[in-house]
DNA sequence: TGAAATGTTGGGGCG
DNA sequence: ACGCCCCAACATTTC
């Protein structure tokens, strides 16, 4: 048998705060490997947005292990199993993933290097808790974010504190690799090259990002994360989602810098994605079931065209284009918009969750399994300490109270450059002389709205309404 | 991590 | 001075 041992790099794409990495540079020669595995993943596979991400990250990566990232395409449980074969590996360790189909492969995986009497560890490295460290007193799992955070992340257990990167990694490379090109992470269409200058990914920037915002961010977080046109928020989501940076690094980075509302508003919502995880794990079918069973027999109303003005950015409501259109534009959007515009396809337009899912999950740089499911569900009323079915948000007012001044929605709904803040959220309310005076002729260079907000919001109070209590 | 409808209060105009 | 109306402004309830 030979010194080799395989680290196996899936959403850890980062050198420090590695556990298996530590471990695989500490027992041998290393493997570094990636696997894209689109077979296994089956429907769940990345979407357009998050390959173009990883295909950066992994350059990045590669760059800095000196080129020797190795590459593969397939099946993992055939090519660990022909790896370990070829190189003789003693041994194989990777940190955990949790999405059901990971987890499966995974376990099939471990079971046959146990087979083979071939050591395989896995760590944890993407969660500060993992879902079976979270649960009650009575075994269960928490349902209602409040306990499932003051009790798991408030309490005495303290997050497993950053650790360094190896001080050295012996690699070896494999070969009969592919190359990174060859994985064609890459866009084909043109979308991808615009969208390409938005992009900064790699552990590098991960930091970068993170002590940006700590610098100028985390200070007015709690109010000014709802205001999409500053930047309060942290924008380190696709960063924790590939693991170029982790949760502890940013956990304790906030931490350290100030313990106040800013920094404790900062780690719920890394709480948050704890408990995104959480309910993926108990209930792996989140991203394809309601977590409420009452919403099985919803009257969804599937109108393509709305759906695709939706996409496109062309509802006629501004606060809701502006948001799509960063969305297709910049591979990200501001979390306050996410919310307003899932609001406004699941409840204004009656369209089920899982269709607004699967756009986010293509578009987002960002998009998470765990994460988009569990919020998705959360703002359609039907997840787990679900926003109430009676909470629909008003694009006008929305609009006016986060983006009072309208640098926002003016940034990417240019046509409206021109219009008065009064009428900016609400153009069809406006005069003919300052719609005319603002250059905007509605219909025509800029959409009269799609729905009514009073009668579709009406709508969906009594569809939801009667699904909560059928028989009054 | 809402919004709209409804209820209450209090100041000002006015006969 | 008084009652009355109007209507913000705010509070409460309801969806």
């Amino acid at each position: 048998m030979s010194n080799v041992v395989i680290h196996w790099f899936r959403q850890d794409l980062r050198l420090s705060d590695n556990p298996a990495l530590l471990k695989a540079a500490s027992q041998g020669k290393v493997l570094a490997v990636y696997i894209l595995d689109d077979k296994n993943a089956g429907k769940d596979a990345m979407g357009a947005a998050s390959r173009l991400w990883l295909h950066h990250s992994l350059s990045e990566l590669n760059a800095s292990l000196g080129g020797k990232l190795n590459f593969y395409s397939g099946d993992a449980v055939k090519i660990i199993d022909m790896l370990v074969k070829h190189h003789q590996a003693k041994a194989v360790y990777w940190n955990r993933c949790y999405e059901n189909w990971r987890i499966k492969r995974d376990g099939l995986i471990k079971e046959n290097l146990k087979k083979d009497e071939i050591t395989s560890e896995s760590f944890n490295a993407s969660l500060l808790f993992e879902p079976w460290e979270t649960l009650k007193s009575d075994g269960s799992q928490y349902k209602i974010f409040t306990p499932f955070f003051k009790n798991s992340y408030m309490g005495s257990k303290q997050p497993r504190l950053p650790l360094a990167q190896p001080e050295e990694i012996e690699l070896v490379r494999d070969l009969n690799s592919d190359s990174l090109e060859q994985l064609e992470l890459l866009p084909k269409t043109n979308w991808g090259s615009k969208i390409s200058s938005h992009l900064q990914s790699g552990e590098k920037a991960g930091q970068l990002r993170l002590n940006q915002f700590l610098d100028s961010g985390i200070g007015s977080y709690k109010v000014g994360r709802d205001f999409p046109s500053k930047s309060s928020v942290s924008g380190l989501s696709p960063y924790l989602h590939f693991g170029e940076i982790s949760p502890n690094q940013a956990w304790y980075a906030a931490k350290m810098k100030n313990e106040d509302e800013n920094s404790e508003r900062f780690c719920s919502e890394l709480g948050w994605r704890e408990f995104s995880y959480s309910l993926l794990y108990h209930f792996p079918e989140l991203p394809d079931k309601n977590w409420q069973a009452k919403f099985d027999n919803f009257p969804w109303r599937y109108d393509k065209e709305l759906l695709e003005k939706w996409q496109k950015g062309q509802t006629g409501f501004p606060i809701i284009d502006a948001g799509m259109r960063e969305l297709w534009q910049t591979g990200y959007m501001h979390n306050r918009v996410r919310m307003i515009v899932a609001s406004f396809l699941v409840k204004n337009l009656l369209i089920d969750w899982r269709c607004g899912a699967k756009w986010f999950w293509d578009c987002l740089f960002d998009a998470d399994l765990a994460a988009n499911s569990a919020s998705w569900q959360w703002v359609a009323g039907c997840g787990a300490d679900a926003a109430p079915y009676f909470r629909i948000f008003n694009p006008i007012t929305q609009g006016e109270k986060f983006d009072p001044q309208g640098q926002y929605t003016r940034r990417f709904v240019p046509e409206l450059a021109k219009l008065p803040d009064k009428y900016l959220f609400a153009p069809w309310q406006a005069s003919d002389e300052i719609l005319s005076k603002a250059g905007v002729i509605l219909g025509k260079n800029y959409p009269k709205p799609i729905v009514d907000l009073k009668e579709s919001r009406k709508r969906a109070l009594s569809a939801l309404a009667l699904m909560s209590n059928p028989t009054s």
